[in-house]
Parts: C-alpha cells; structure tokens; sequence
DNA sequence: GGATGTGTTCCGGTAGACGAAACGCCGGCA
DNA sequence: TGCCGGCGTTTCGTCTACCGGAACACATCC
C-alpha cells in the first residue's frame, strides 16, 4: 500500500480538504484498522495535523477508534450508498441479478464507466469465489474484462480511442493487448451483441456482458455472467443477459444525463 | 428534506470539514443531483463557500456535476465500501444470503447495531420489494425490528437500559413501546434463540432474525428473514438461520474488538 | 538509563478560508 | 422591451481557523 501518486495530490496538503483526502485515502481496500503513525507515514500529512482532523472526523463518524487504532467510519458506508448513480441502477438491477444467478448459478456483476476504468456496482455470487479479482466498488481495466469491451463496444468511439492511447496492460498470457485485435473483438461484439472474453482476466474463466442502454440511446451499464471455462455455456447465458436487460432498461429511470 | 438538526451541528460551520459534512449530507438517501443554491438552503453555508468546497470535492470525485447540477460522486462509494465493519462482515455472509434467500424466496437482511439503531448492511430480495422500508446502509429503531430485538436480547444489557430510556416510537398499531413487554419478547428470545416481530414494523410481515456471534462471545450482528405473514413459516426459517449462522460465525475473521 | 516508538497537547504565526458584494446570464412576466 | 428574481461565478480585504515544530507523557526494549 502507498500513498497516492503525488503527482494527482500535487499540493494536496495545503488545504484541509486535501489533507483530509490524503488520510482518508491512506486505508486501502483491505486495511482494517490502522494507527496515528501509519496515517502519518501513509499520508504525509503532519502528525498534529493528522491528529486534529482525525478528531473531527470521529465525530462526524467518517472514522471510528479503538484505543489508538482508527478505521474508516460507518457514516461512509452509508453516504456512499447515497450515490445515485450506483444507487438507481443497483435496485433497478438487484433482483434480475439474483434471476441470473439461480438461473446459471455462476457470478453475476454490474459494472459502469468511470474515467478509463470498469467499477463494478454488484455482485451476486454464492460460496465459489470465482471472480475473485473483482470486488464491489473496485476497478479493472476495460480491455480485458468483458464489462469493459461491452462499455467499448456499444459506448463512443472516443472511448476507445482514449482507451488505446496508453499501452493496454497484460494480465494474463490471453489478454488481447493490440489495439486492431482488440477493435476486431469490438466489432464482433456489436454484430452479437454481447462481449465475451476468455481467460483474459483470469486463467480458467470467461465472462459474457451485454450493455445496459438509457432511454436516450446511451450505454448506461453492462452486465456480465463469469464462469469456469469448463463449465461455460456461453449461449445459455447470452439468452439470460438478453431478456434480462430488456426488462432492467425498461425500469430505470436513469437517464444519461445521470452521466455527469 | 431538512438540514442535519441543528443541535447536532452546532458549530459545524466554523470549520472547513464542518462545512464539507453539512454540504454532503445535504444529499438526502433519494436525490438525484441538486443546484449550488440547494445545496445552499440545505447546508446553511454561505454561497461562496458552498462553490469554493464544491470544486474541490469535485476534484477529489466525492462530488460530480453536469451543467450546474451536482451529484455525490462514485468516489464516495467505493470509499465507502472499504469500511471494515460492514466489508467483513458482508463478504463473510454474501454466500449464505444466497442461500437463504434460494431456500426461503424471502428477503434475507444483514444488520449491525450503531449507535442505538439497527443499519443494514446487505439485502438480498427478488422482485417483490417485501421489506419496502428498509434499505442498504439504511436505519430502523432496534425495538420493533426482528435484528434490532436480536441485537437487543444477545447484546449487553446496558443496551436495552440505554433504548429503553427515551420513549420507544409506535410504527405500527402492532409495535411494542412498553419496555415490560419488551423485555418480555427479549426473555423469550434468549430462551429460543431467536428473536421474532409480527407487524411491528409493517403490517402484514413478520421478521425470524438470529444473532451473529463473534470468536470472543460477543454480539457482531444478526441476521433475519422477512415474509408475509400469510405465508410465513417460521420454524423453516430459524432452522436455516440456525445452520447458516454456524457457518458464518466460523468464517469471520472480525472480532468484537472490530467494534470500536 | 537511554533509545525508540506511540499518541497528545501547546501556542505563536500565517495563509487558507471567509463571505458580502458585484457580476453575468437566463427566464418569466407585465 | 425592461424589470425582476433566480441561478451560478468571481473578487478581494479581512481574519481566524489552521498549521506544525516542539514539548510532553507513556510504553517497550536492550
């Protein structure tokens, strides 16, 4: 775990909200709790500076204590799931992922754009943590995932050029890295009108997407079913995603204008 | 929608995070976006101020905004999902929510006592909305809730000492706010191991939740099946809640030392 | 005892934060 | 058309909230 980049916090620490940004974000996704120093020495913030925000921020709840260790505070959780544009479409398409899921009983997850990157908003799973790479509220490369080649394939051309624009990452001996391989995939998907990927996240296991589109056209979200390679019955789930998106679509009320 | 209560705040606007706080938790858990002047009759916050601390919770991605509309940001939510104390936990217990809910076709909610309420951390329903008042990250009262009683009976009884001692609020004609009674329901809870509500919350349903034991004994959370009561069969419920639980508590790696 | 580590407190200095006021734009209405 | 009220953005003199080095208190280890 390190601090992050200082080039995107350059002059941080020079406002409150800065430093506060910088302490909050000194716990990683698996960090439990961690004590006064190690904010310190992850942040980079003063250790008085650190010790007086972090009383404000126990009372606004946003971090909790225990003796001297200090872990992010309950009232994130509940901000955080305040935000509407995970909020809407995560109701909206809670109860069809868990059809999905009885019907292929294999990994379900709901995935948007942000930035360059796929967040995944859901994940309905059961005891075999197949996917176990992806987790709620974390990111992955959109190359490689087939969430994120169905965002490429049925968003704006744009994308993809930004997309491609840096060197795409391997993460596996199968990821498609070239840009004119990965562009002929984005076709194919648009002619299906699904994306799959095979072993190009995790060796032993594809995943099938199709887009969620808006009432104005727009790719909204996409929806994927991974499975173990061996097991995959990959028109079975097509067919799931496909009538499931009809019906998911038709309940949101998001609009892309939700798209900020 | 009203600003936080005041008695809470006071003082709050005096400094940067005070300030930060009153402006995001001007966002209620159903708005979409809101105007700069919203945010200002909500927050109290002088204009310039609310503009000033809204670009830079813009660069930070807690806020995002199109046009001149502000939304809470994705940033809020993946913050939000790092916090241990429902992270664990739900990560713990996603697998037999499914389970359950496969087993029962009822609405299954994980729950964790802060402060002298119940938050929910996880849900797993279908289509049927059953449990219509309760969300993610949402509060209900501990006293007339299936977790809030099991949270209640196998808790400290300085618990209840502290609950009973402001007027217990009546949600349905059916909700017990006599703490005699209620100390009766949480007798029999001990004795069953389980703890039960009829109506209490919503007329119509009923409530089965067992507790969530940790490694040292103590209360972590509870965990509860909601039905209509017509077609409600309790003793199928709280036998699946009594293996599912086992299980669970043999898998959390989360001590009551978690619990600051 | 000394060294090292942790977290807490102090307090003079200052720059980041403040917000009233002005500005620019837009839409509605007489 | 002109006025008004609403919106969001900018300005800039003022000031106090914020800053952090240093001191302090405590604990552990050799």
């Amino acid at each position: 775990m390190h601090p992050p980049i200082a080039s995107d916090l350059d002059g941080a620490a020079n406002s409150v909200l800065g430093k506060v940004r910088l302490i909050l974000e000194a716990f990683g996704p698996d960090d439990e709790s961690l004590g006064l120093s190690e904010i310190v020495r992850r942040s980079g913030v003063a250790k008085a500076s650190v010790h007086r925000l972090a009383q404000e921020l126990l009372r606004w709840g946003l971090l909790e204590r225990r003796g001297s260790e200090y872990w992010l505070g309950m009232r994130l959780f509940e901000i955080g799931q305040r935000v509407p544009r995970q909020r809407i479409l995560r109701e909206a398409a809670r109860p069809y992922m868990e059809d999905l899921y009885q019907a292929t009983g294999e990994t379900i997850h709901l995935a948007v754009l942000d930035g360059l990157e796929v967040i995944y908003l859901e994940k309905v799973s059961g005891h075999s943590q197949v996917s176990r790479p992806s987790r709620v509220a974390g990111r992955m490369p959109l190359h490689c995932t087939a969430t994120g080649k169905a965002l490429l394939a049925f968003g704006p051309a744009s994308l993809f050029t930004e997309v491609v624009a840096a060197p795409l990452a391997r993460i596996t001996p199968r990821t498609v890295i070239l840009p004119k391989l990965l562009a002929q995939e984005l076709d194919q998907a648009r002619k299906a009108g699904y994306a799959i990927e095979r072993e190009q996240i995790r060796i032993g296991y594809l995943s099938v997407a199709i887009p969620l589109i808006g009432a104005t056209g727009t790719m909204v979200a996409a929806l994927s079913v991974t499975a173990p390679t061996f097991r995959a019955d990959v028109n079975k789930y097509v067919g799931l995603l496909g009538m499931v998106s009809r019906r998911i679509t038709k309940s949101i009320t998001l609009s892309d204008e939700q798209r900020p």
